[in-house]
DNA sequence: CGATTATCTATACAGTGTTCAGATTATGAG
DNA sequence: CTCATAATCTGAACACTGTATAGATAATCG
């Protein structure tokens, strides 16, 4: 038979696991949370259903890993927004401030299904909210804030809350067409005002 | 064979489809939107499994319907709460407003289960978010404060997408163990803030 | 009363998560 | 290199799911 050797040589697949969260990515991408099948995973992948549970206990962990996959890699987006704002001082921190919940809300809006599945009680964020990314992002810029004199010690107070309770409440009610799309600014506006900014 | 008249009397059930929409509330309720199944819905109902296919054109129309039932007694919970405030003027006014942003952290906190289902892509809104009853009664609120000289007309200017968001957000990212519960009355200040309130 | 219509049941089919015995292959000790 | 051992994956089976279809039951109205 003809070599098939650079294409699945073998029974044995050598990264099955990182191959399933991938494939479960696209799958919930397309599909949603809900309406995710372990049998359609396996099948992406081309290994049988019973192979994913070498790796996860059961669907549910599988969701998970993929959660926490999806969540650093929201932060990740953030963060290059962040770095692709030129400039310094006040003004740079002011638009690596703005570009951070830009960022958030256009991953969110250009994928809903992920974002859903974040944030919509699929998976269990066992790490706690200090210690990710995305909150760490948060406080760097709202000390970055400070620092450049734009908001005071006081405002910035709990400032990481309000933040991030306002951009993901308006991402997730705009994504769930409860809220026109144009609010979103609007929202960042009056953010800006309880801090206090400018 | 003895009486059951009053229990189940008749092959017609009568008012099957409030009835399946209800059985649907305390399943989702238990065991999250997600695992809802029609069959158990039924069974609960003490019906078959098709019966419902009369009353709805598949499972998730009948999520659906559920989802209109849920925000509409979320809505009414906010109502009720605001109408348990006493006293007027501006302390009233304040109150009622809080009271209000209160009453849908604590239904948000106490069935998580079903406030997934209205706010995690799993039922179609789909009234306008300006004709539902939540935006009305967040109008009122806002326009009562302006009433009442706790915010001024310029303030008020897009409150109900910050307000909304902002409780929104704070609730489901609680919800979800993304933040610590004691954040939200951190936001309700930040909020107000915001408003430039009191 | 009898025919019509609304309502519900029974059955069947494809697809789901999950388990378990066994097949296949990689690994490492001798 | 050889071969036992361990790691990895398959196949078949089970109970469960949503849904379509045909038929049974009962309410309604002429």
């Amino acid at each position: 038979m003809a070599q098939r050797a650079a294409v699945k040589p073998s029974y044995h697949h050598g990264d099955l696991e990182r191959a399933l969260v991938e494939a479960a990515i696209t799958l919930v991408r397309k599909y949603g949370p809900d309406h995710l099948s372990l049998r359609a995973v396996s099948a992406e992948v081309g290994v049988s259903p019973s192979a994913s549970y070498h790796y996860f206990q059961d669907k549910d962990s599988l969701v998970s890993a993929v959660g926490d996959v999806l969540f650093q890699q929201l932060a990740e987006m953030q963060e290059q927004a962040i770095s692709k704002v030129k400039g310094g001082g006040a003004r740079g921190a002011k638009d690596r401030f703005e570009a951070m919940g830009a960022a958030y809300f256009k991953w969110a809006l250009a994928e809903p299904n992920l974002y859903r599945l974040i944030f919509g009680g699929f998976c269990e964020h066992d790490e706690s909210h200090i210690e990710s990314k995305a909150w760490k992002l948060l406080e760097e810029g709202l000390d970055d804030l400070v620092k450049e004199g734009l908001i005071t010690k006081g405002a910035r107070q709990g400032g990481e809350v309000l933040v991030w309770s306002a951009v993901h409440g308006a991402s997730s009610l705009i994504i769930e067409g409860l809220m026109p799309k144009n609010s979103f600014p609007i929202v960042i506006k009056g953010v800006q005002r309880s801090l206090g900014m400018k």
